[in-house]
DNA sequence: AAAGATTGGTTAACAGTGTTAACTAGACGA
DNA sequence: TCGTCTAGTTAACACTGTTAACCAATCTTT
């Protein structure tokens, strides 16, 4: 085989996680994935129970590599507002330096999602609890105003989430330069949980 | 028949949106639907060329009534912000109130989202050529200060729909209160378009 | 070295899917 | 009364996820 031979495992994973990007989840089959392989339908099964465990697993990678990529960027020693800053804007970075697994992640919606054991967004958890650490240590320096952080960072979450599927999933309007659309929709979700310091 | 009889085209639509909200859109069948409507399944192509036809009814449907429900509400003789705010309220409201139709515009991705023809959200963006003029409005009374309101107006549906489909989807933190929630995030939105008067 | 168990695959089959083609029974108009 | 249209039907095709049964190496143990 010409192509570097890595585990069988990874290798469906990553074809899935193409299929399903560029072809849409209905082009999404056990029998694609496996001839994309070069292997048997039934292959799959040896390291996945079913298709439903297989998007799990996709969701879980991704989730994982998110988490990974905020944690790494954002700088304890760095003020807090800078932190803020970097944690939602790697957010928004990961997101569009690798849509194919940022949309993995919302894409499998209500159907098999609530088949998807709630014990595995704890990865996804701490994400949050950096967020909120973030503006607990705001809210005492006087610099943000928010008596709810918990409320306060899936709030942020939320909104910054709407504004890059918008973007992904090519809904905008197209008179809208699109990096326009992000830096603008970013600061001003920065900008609304900071004390107000005046009218630019 | 116990069933007032509706024709069985709109039954179709009803039974689909239905079994598309209740058991997610793996669940949509065309045998399904036929069955529940009973009938062969081949009727439904009858109405439908195919079952994506079908689905981009019922997308147009869903975006023709959460547009009618926003432009019926709006009161073209209150004051800017509350039209402002009338548009967004009407907006989660009815997302809220019609989770089925709401989420269905949504629901079908980039799989069949592909082959949605372009010209068939002509009717959604009547919507915001209504907020945009709104945004207009309220720069030119010295109340907001935007500089693109096209690009302001997409951007506060984003965040919007962030903040919904949050909710609706159910990955909201069960330690954060639902409403409180809301209610946060849709002040958030609205404060972060008005010229800032003062720290509260 | 021989025997047994494990690993990593295979093929065949089942029930269910979207969709097409060909048909039929009834209503309506000429 | 004949023909055409309407609203449905059944049968079939090619595809789907999944299971059961099988096989050929390899690894482990005696």
């Amino acid at each position: 085989m010409s192509e570097k031979e890595l585990p069988l495992r990874e290798k469906i994973l990553d074809i899935s996680r193409h299929l399903l990007y560029n072809d849409g989840h209905t082009a999404l089959s056990m029998r694609g994935i496996a001839k994309e392989a070069g292997v048997s339908a039934t292959s799959i099964y040896l390291y996945f129970d079913n298709k439903d465990h297989l998007l799990h697993t996709l969701i879980e990678e991704s989730v994982e590599a998110l988490s990974v990529s905020i944690e790494q960027k954002v700088d304890a020693n760095s003020g807090v507002i800078a932190q803020f800053e970097s944690v939602i804007r790697s957010y928004a970075d990961f997101a569009f330096a690798h849509p194919e697994k940022y949309q993995i992640i919302y894409m499998v919606k209500s159907e098999s999602m609530a088949r998807y054991p709630k014990e595995k967004f704890r990865r996804a958890r701490r994400s949050y609890e950096l967020l909120v650490k973030i503006i607990e240590s705001g809210v005492r320096e006087g610099l943000m105003e928010e008596e709810d952080p918990l409320t306060a960072a899936y709030s942020i979450w939320a909104q910054l989430h709407g504004v890059i599927s918008v973007v992904l999933n090519q809904r905008l309007d197209n008179r809208i330069n699109k990096e326009h659309f992000i830096e603008k929709s970013i600061q001003h979700i920065i900008e609304g949980f900071l004390v107000r310091t005046q009218v630019s």
